[in-house]
DNA sequence: TGGTTAACGATGGGATAACATGGGTAAACG
DNA sequence: CGTTTACCCATGTTATCCCATCGTTAACCA
């Protein structure tokens, strides 16, 4: 599973390091490497290992072939997906059109989202960090997680971040 | 799989070079290049490798022998599929009529679709991406990754292509 | 417990092989 | 006999591999 948030650098030939935890994650594939592919929402990257771009093949394959909705998955994520295997050091190197799209300027941002992550650029990130924060306040009633309740006593005082 | 996007020349001859990660698709069959045919869809090209025509083939044999549906399909894929074989640096020739029908001008845009690809004028090509990337962000739902389940229906190399 | 050391992860740069591409020549075809 | 197709070699560019360095963490020893 991918999991936390790791900064790393990105050098002048589009290097970066994967974090360790996320190459243990896809170890043992056939392809040794991760798959990533620009994402349709926004300036940022998805990625994954080799079995995620599978689950994908086998959701569009259900899909009627003359579906305009599996062309458009076709070619929204297998034709920009790009597959970078690992160096010796555990790196892949970023093709320019992504590290483009993402805005990737000597940094990258994982973020680890269980079955898959995302690559962002810092500042970007941070920036779609408090915004999705407020969002979830706004929608918090949408959000109960659990049946556990926090019963009470608990400081309703805006923490820190006000807006 | 076929992954990615990538931007080749077509020569004068009507010479491409396909793209490495294509041929290491298609590497190990008996025929050693790729199959291509004009798209009944669109101005482009579809193609894959042996094993692509072989699962096209069943598919059409399961269909009633006198099925107007199945002479079409017949016609348009098999009639019109050129085996194209690599040269010694891994470039195929297109015929001349491919080229017409794909409106090829100097440069061709491979594009990976998991079990197949698409050769592409580079300029239409641009149009279609936009527009897939934009619909596939409007049905992002139908795209929802179930949780996995130990009971996978099917074993991991999917399709007859390798990875 | 404090200090030292070994192991792992992240980073930087240079050498080398792979890839895409161009042109030329010989064989095949009509 | 002319045209086309296939094969061969050469070249620039790009990506891949390999080695060295450095910081951090974890293990080990006194």
């Amino acid at each position: 599973m991918f999991l936390s948030t790791t900064n790393n650098g990105v050098d002048a030939k589009g290097r970066v390091s994967v974090p360790a935890d996320f190459r243990a994650v896809v170890r043992g594939g056939v392809f040794d490497g991760i798959i990533v592919w620009p994402s349709f929402e926004g300036p940022y990257l998805e990625g994954g290992g080799q079995a995620l771009m599978e689950r994908y093949q086998a959701l569009i394959e259900d899909m009627d072939p003359y579906d305009e909705a599996r062309i458009a998955f076709e070619r929204a994520i297998f034709g920009a997906a790009k597959p970078l295997s690992f160096d010796a050091n555990g790196r892949v190197t970023l093709p320019r059109e992504l590290i483009e799209h993402a805005q990737l300027d000597g940094k990258a941002t994982f973020v680890g989202l269980g079955s898959r992550f995302e690559l962002w650029s810092p500042a970007l990130y941070a920036e779609h960090q408090t915004r999705a924060r407020s969002f979830a306040r706004d929608n918090k009633k949408s959000l109960r997680l659990s049946p556990r309740r926090p019963s009470s006593s608990r400081p309703s005082s805006s923490g820190g971040d006000a807006s």
